[in-house]
DNA sequence: ATGAGAACCTGTTCGC
DNA sequence: TGCGAACAGGTTCTCA
């Protein structure tokens, strides 16, 4: 399931393929997803030259003349780029939702549980993408500066919620069930602990954990749960590392006590009660 | 304003 | 061996 290190290694690998690339021969399926490119907004699209090719939260966005394409992965979303023909591929390719021509190569979206989506946006006069009113909640980038702990203090002193619901909230981008658990751990913080409870000591402390854990996951190639590659259809090795994450009846990895498992804002989370306090 | 819960989707795993 | 239930979770929506 692609976070924010899944969804920033495959954008670098795109920006050689795509950069200054015309695009082409836009093709949609009919399967319901989150969003979908309607057959006006793939009329637009055509010719137009990618000029740049960045993430925001989870979003492969890729800029062209006075618009953008943003993709979102959901949980299974996956793209490959080939050189193999349009029908080809979909016909040899289960749960294919967009495809398109940049020039040398044919790029494919796949969405086993459709989760993801496909947008398209276009500039309104002087506005940019990120002020605007658009059905975005790209939350803070984590791995910016303006993320610290003065910053997550200050927003959360009323947040009576357990800090790890409050943290896949959207109020920081890209964090997900993985990274949740992860940086709670490894900030030795409860996942049912309250929000507001937390001073800027412990803030602080899950600050740089977060960083900490987005940034080693982005080195490891991500994690793969159950699907996740890079558009090589290479795995990450970041699941390797995981500290409580996924490990159901298992002992943590520095007191060996066993973990608790339970559901917090409906999904399940993974905890030491020793190493993480209240 | 805040937060709790439902809904969307399908491949895999688990229990009987 | 087979069938159905449970499970996985990012995001948006509704409702208290
Ligand atoms: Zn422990």
């Amino acid at each position: 399931m692609p976070e924010l290190p899944e969804v920033e290694i495959v954008t670098r690998s795109l920006i050689p393929i795509l950069k200054n690339k015309i695009l082409t021969n836009f093709w949609t399926s009919d399967k319901n997803l989150r969003s979908q490119l309607s057959d006006y907004e793939c009329f637009i699209l055509t010719n137009k030259k990618v000029k740049r090719i960045f993430r925001q939260a989870k979003y492969l966005i890729l800029e062209l003349d006075n618009s953008w394409i943003l993709i979102h992965f959901g949980m299974t979303g996956k793209i490959t780029v080939s050189k193999v023909e349009q029908k080809v591929f979909i016909a040899n390719n289960k749960h294919v939702h967009c495809s398109f021509q940049a020039e040398d190569n044919f790029l494919y979206f796949q969405d086993i549980r459709r989760f993801g989506g496909l947008y398209f946006v276009e500039r309104s006069d002087e506005k940019n993408l990120f002020d605007s009113q658009l059905p975005f909640n790209f939350g803070i980038e984590p791995l910016s500066e303006k993320f610290n702990e003065n910053y997550i203090y200050l927003i959360s002193r009323k947040v009576n919620m357990p800090i790890k619901a409050w943290l896949m909230k959207g109020i920081i981008a890209g964090i997900g069930n993985i990274y949740a658990s992860e940086a709670l751990f490894r900030a030795g913080i409860n996942p049912n602990a309250k929000t507001k409870s937390l001073g800027i000591i412990r803030m602080s402390r899950l600050v740089n954990s977060i960083k900490f854990v987005l940034t080693e996951a982005i080195r490891s190639g991500g994690s793969t749960i159950n699907n996740y590659s890079n558009i090589d259809g290479e795995a990450g090795n970041y699941a390797k590392k995981h500290m409580v994450y996924g490990r159901k009846d298992k002992f943590c990895l520095i007191c060996n006590y066993m973990l608790d498992t339970k559901y917090i804002a409906q999904r399940s989370s993974f905890y030491c009660k020793k190493c993480q306090k209240f």
